[in-house]
DNA sequence: ATGAAAGCGCTAACAT
DNA sequence: ATGTTAGCGCTTTCAT
């Protein structure tokens, strides 16, 4: 059942070879002549040879494997990250080993480490909610591995950075949210150590004081990224017996969530609360009314992450200074504000 | 910068040992001192060794990389499924190389090559809606390397597969909309040559033909698996001023492409027209009315085809036969029928 | 233009 | 209990 595999050695000896000639005939080194290439090439076809590139790595040293590891890979964003990163990878000649962490710092350690063994060429991450610590990064960069953070970045670690300018974005659509008339405005907060959540948590805070609002620490709730999270932050807020007439929610997910609790207690959007998301999900347009929300770019920034990372493996012996690339978003306004 | 690799020589060395000594006790060889065995460790560690996994799998003639090979990563199906590959393969101890075919025959084709190169131990693939043959997949039976198909199966191919009942999943929805009382319905069908597709095609076919409907070849629209296909394919059924009274869609992304035309044609759904999609997406319970479809299990659909694939690897030795796995569906009935 | 020798990091089989 | 030898498939350097 199972085939050996053929190898350069085979080639040879069936042309009476020696496989070094065949290995220089492989790669297209000018040593050989065009006759006894064209041969071997034609009996690598017949033979169905297929290089063994692990060997090719290991004696190479370099390999052409790109680690990515995210938090968990059926959210829209990170499979849309993942997408970005694949087509400029393949592009490029690179293949890529996911990872996803669930959200555990353990499991993100463990697959870290096991991307090391694998003699990945590069790492692209995105920190998993319950990271508190880039020590495991840093194994990365101590051995010269190239490394993309993304998204979520950890303190204490200085690479490339790809992310959206969270506290610019949020200011702008809160100040929005203002200038349309409301006052008092609620937050759906994430994890406040997570660099995304803390940044959008600043930028409303900034955005109120900037109008003069008082921030009522009663009208900030903080949640995860979930779906249930919006839900329930929407639940405490009735329970405070504390309505908002907006509400601005750190991701399209929370936005949802809130967003069926609020019809289910026959309020009206935007007319008794309005609603503002973060991410523009697929969901966000086919809600009704469609949600008003911040536009990432997240294809476009696993594009810039993959081309990031392929610039330092290639560029590897010259010094490298890392610098963060900022996705430009764009507030889509839609009918929920 | 680029900081030299640690290994076992390197420990071996520290310790005065020989190098087969260390590599016998990381892997816990009964042969060693315990005593010894502790000093390698604590010195591995100190070292901040990685062993070299590339190094391991060539001596050893054995990968632990799984190739998974899915037309659009970032579709929510897609997604689904690799997730739910990714969590079984990292308990066994499994990683996996990502690819995207992007619905092209010759990129998967590439892919599947390179995949071969790599040395992966096993394949999970759907194929692309270009793709007719399955002569790129047998390369890997003539090597013996495991292969599971899922979803999208090709003809010709002997394999593991795991599918859900298409045909009997379309019956019954159709079926069920027949009961409801709808008796014009058109069928947004998929690309006739994906088994997906044709399957549900013939299931909707056959539903009719056992409540004795006639099939108007009219109210069967072929397109393909998108939003724009929906859209398109209603603009078709406008078109020749022919609406029937519900509309079957291939899934639920061309559901969703019909659902917004209706109510911009000014129709409401279900009593102007009912809307039956299938896969059940994310969006679907946002619609509103909320989308009536079949519910798949991609990430479940994911976990089996993974521990398929992993038995496979782990008995490769043994004869084994293809068996395949139908993933059990679920009509979830809302507001659009 | 082709061949020989060496070695990448690791493990298995066989000494000692 | 520890060490020696050899070799996985490939490439590089140095003969011929």
């Amino acid at each position: 059942m199972i085939k050996k595999q053929v190898t350069i050695k085979d080639i040879a000896s069936r042309l009476n070879l020696h496989h070094t000639t065949v290995s220089k005939a492989l790669r297209n080194h000018p040593d050989i002549n065009p006759e006894t290439k064209k041969r071997i090439l034609e009996t690598a076809e017949s033979l169905d040879y297929h290089p063994n590139i692990m060997a090719q790595s290991f004696k190479n040293k370099k390999s052409n494997t790109v680690g990515v590891c995210v938090p968990i890979i059926n959210l829209d964003f990170f499979a849309e990250v993942i997408s970005g990163i694949q087509n400029v990878l393949y592009d490029a000649g690179y293949t890529m080993i996911v990872c996803q962490s669930n959200e555990s710092y353990e499991r993100e350690e463990i697959d870290t480490r096991a991307l090391v063994s694998n003699q990945v060429a590069g790492l692209i991450i995105a920190i998993s909610q319950t990271t508190q610590y880039a020590e495991h990064l840093k194994v990365f960069q101590r051995r010269g591995i190239p490394l993309v953070l993304f998204d979520r970045v950890p303190a204490g670690i200085e690479a490339c950075n790809v992310i959206v300018d969270d506290f610019h974005s949020a200011f702008h659509a809160v100040q929005y949210l203002i200038k349309s008339g409301y006052r008092r405005i609620a937050h759906l907060a994430g994890p406040s150590h997570i660099s995304v959540s803390a940044n959008r948590l600043k930028g409303y805070k900034a955005a109120l004081k900037k109008n003069n609002i008082d921030i009522e620490e009663s009208l900030i709730i903080h949640g995860g990224f979930r779906e249930e999270d919006g839900t329930s932050g929407f639940e405490q807020l009735i329970a405070a017996g504390n309505l908002p007439d907006a509400i601005f929610a750190v991701n399209d997910s929370v936005a949802a969530g809130a967003f069926l609790l609020i019809k289910k207690n026959g309020l009206k959007i935007p007319d008794d609360i309005a609603l503002l998301g973060f991410g523009d999900l697929k969901i966000s347009s086919y809600l009704e009314p469609s949600l008003t929300t911040v536009r990432q770019s997240p294809h476009r920034m696993g594009e810039i992450a993959a081309k990031m990372l392929i610039e330092q493996i290639e560029h590897k012996d010259e010094k490298f200074t890392p610098r963060t690339e900022i996705v430009k978003t764009e507030l889509i306004i839609r009918h929920s504000t």
